[in-house]
DNA sequence: ATCATAAATCAAACCGGTTTGATTGTCAAA
DNA sequence: TTTGACAATCAAACCGGTTTGATTTATGAT
């Protein structure tokens, strides 16, 4: 079963290799009569042009990187979802999609896959205020998107959640059910740019709709949400609604919510940022904010992919999240404990 | 940012390209003067060689494919665990993870892949009985582990789960429990070899441990899981036990169960497949056979980078489930309706 | 001392493309 | 008629490795 290569192409043909490569890339012209004779040598032999090979010669390999740290403890369907959804649009434009889970401060891994060369772009996750990945690649001259943000963005393409947007569609929803004191349990993760822009934008919010912000750290895991979730309760019994920046913590605050009788949504409204279809247990359905995973991704994928075919284009874009309420928020009453 | 090749450093150990080659690669014998003076060559120039020149040269490119058809509307923590587990094992050994989601019907796409060269060896997820694209590779020789198993497994290698433990498990646990009519709701996708062996693996359990078998099919959503229930309860009221393949399908069941005044664990006992952490909702911590995804994808990792190293490996494995109790089964009681 | 064998190394070919420089042929402008 | 300019094509070099065949030198057996 031996490979169809471009020799072959160029033997049946009867033209030379160069003239084979010239009329696939456009780059010299080709007279119509042995482009339509290369075309029918490449169709009845069933020839595709090896991509190690186009790599080598200076050309691109049809791969894209995903580099995406992963604690496999705690992988939400919202990664899930991001994954999934990228390695699908990618693989579907006909390129490669390599995942690199390396953590994000490992920048030598990313180096030697950088600068060997197996991929023609890549995408990043989980993107830090000040992030090495970026100047690194800045420097190898390597296209990339980032799914996210930094601190300084000059010169960067991103896709990211409009979490002002998101907080004020939260804000809105829950003042409007009444509610003044209103808790935000967000990661403690300060080297990540989403938390530092989604508490601003949370504080922002509540100032603009006149209610009372809190703000409580925690971990992405149900016990520290359920922890976060009782101090806030003996700290600050006032509060009647809490949003949360993950789901699992959101049940991890359910869960001790709950056990103090404190009722939901009766007694405590939950908003939660996640995605449409998580499959949540059916006794509560879990009001989220859908940050649109597969669109942001479906995005940077495009984004990349225009970028590699050397199309300029607008590259900074916010996605803008959908209030999806189910039945986890209540009308606000006062608290009778 | 010049690169460094191979022959910078065979032109700094003053030797030819192939010596550095053959002392890399150890297949000519290379005096222990000149790989010194190679060795030292290549730290000082920083040099690792390019994997794509590599894989042209008829070398390994460290890259291996992982054949997951996904489909985006129902993916659970189960295939999240089997991407990470597997990508973070590849990527720690160095080699690059490439992710392929086409569906296990797309032989053609794989075959791209495949002939292109791209890769060293795949991994596919989702095995069929009677899967094209094992034929596919076994004819082009290219090194791959499945996970999971065909119909006709001579000369494969493969990990999967011993579903004959899992059922053994669940049942004997049920059974323990005084349960005497026990369903099962499985996968309706006869093509995939685990919902044939599950079900069978149920049957000749439900033999041995003398109770009354039952299987209803239905898809891997929370909805279907929730009609399949729901005929089940009407069909079968004398069933107090039953086992899903899948939660999400469990939650569907249980949603249909509670919303029938039917009590879990009081009146129906439930076990779902799936692993150690997932993110279930507090209320009903649930019983699960933790199939050990990570356990399963190391291993075929493993087995493949062993393979791919010319290593001959007893290569059949099935690993053992584990039963996780939670709060989700109890002891039989008559029913009263 | 002699001859086969193995160790150590180099030069060249090869993997399958792309890119560049050179060559020939056409056609319009001078 | 001469002269560019451009179309169309080919041959050769190159990307960065691996592999093979040949050559030289050292080793061991007879």
């Amino acid at each position: 079963m031996k490979r169809v290569t471009i020799a072959d192409v160029a033997a049946q043909a009867g033209v030379s290799k160069s003239t084979v490569s010239h009329a696939l890339s456009g780059k010299r012209p080709i007279s119509i009569a042995t482009r339509e004779r290369i075309q029918h040598a490449i169709d009845s032999l069933g020839y595709s042009p090896n991509p190690v090979a186009q790599r080598l010669a200076g050309g691109r390999s049809k791969t894209i990187g995903y580099v995406f740290p992963l604690y496999t403890n705690h992988i939400a369907g919202l990664e899930m979802k991001f994954i999934a959804s990228t390695a699908n649009e990618i693989n579907q434009a006909d390129y490669a999609f390599m995942l690199l889970t390396h953590p994000a401060d490992d920048v030598d891994s990313l180096h030697q896959f950088a600068v060997r060369g197996l991929v023609d772009g890549f995408i990043l996750m989980q993107i830090r205020l000040d992030d090495p990945r970026v100047d690194l690649l800045q420097q190898a001259g390597i296209p990339f998107v980032l799914v996210g943000r930094c601190a300084d963005n000059r010169d960067l393409s991103y896709v990211d959640v409009n979490l002002v947007s998101a907080m004020d569609q939260c804000l809105d929803h829950l003042s409007d059910l009444g509610h003044q004191h209103i808790a935000y349990l967000h990661q403690d993760a300060p080297e990540l740019g989403f938390t530092q822009r989604a508490q601003q934008a949370f504080f922002e919010g509540c100032e603009q709709h006149g209610v009372d912000p809190l703000v409580y750290p925690c971990r992405l895991s149900f016990d520290s949400g359920a922890a976060a979730m009782a101090t806030l309760l003996e700290q600050h019994p006032e509060v009647t609604a809490v949003i949360t920046w993950n789901n699992t913590v959101a049940w991890g605050a359910i869960d001790v919510a709950e056990t103090r009788g404190v009722h939901i949504p009766g007694d405590l409204s939950i908003i939660s940022f996640g995605h449409s279809n998580f499959t949540y247990p059916a006794r509560l359905p879990l009001s989220v904010v859908d940050i649109h995973p597969e669109e942001m991704a479906a995005q940077a994928a495009q984004l990349l992919l225009q970028k590699l075919d050397g199309e300029p284009v607008e590259s900074q874009r916010l996605i803008k999240p959908t209030l999806i309420l189910r039945q986890s928020t209540a009308v606000s009453a006062v608290k009778s404990r």
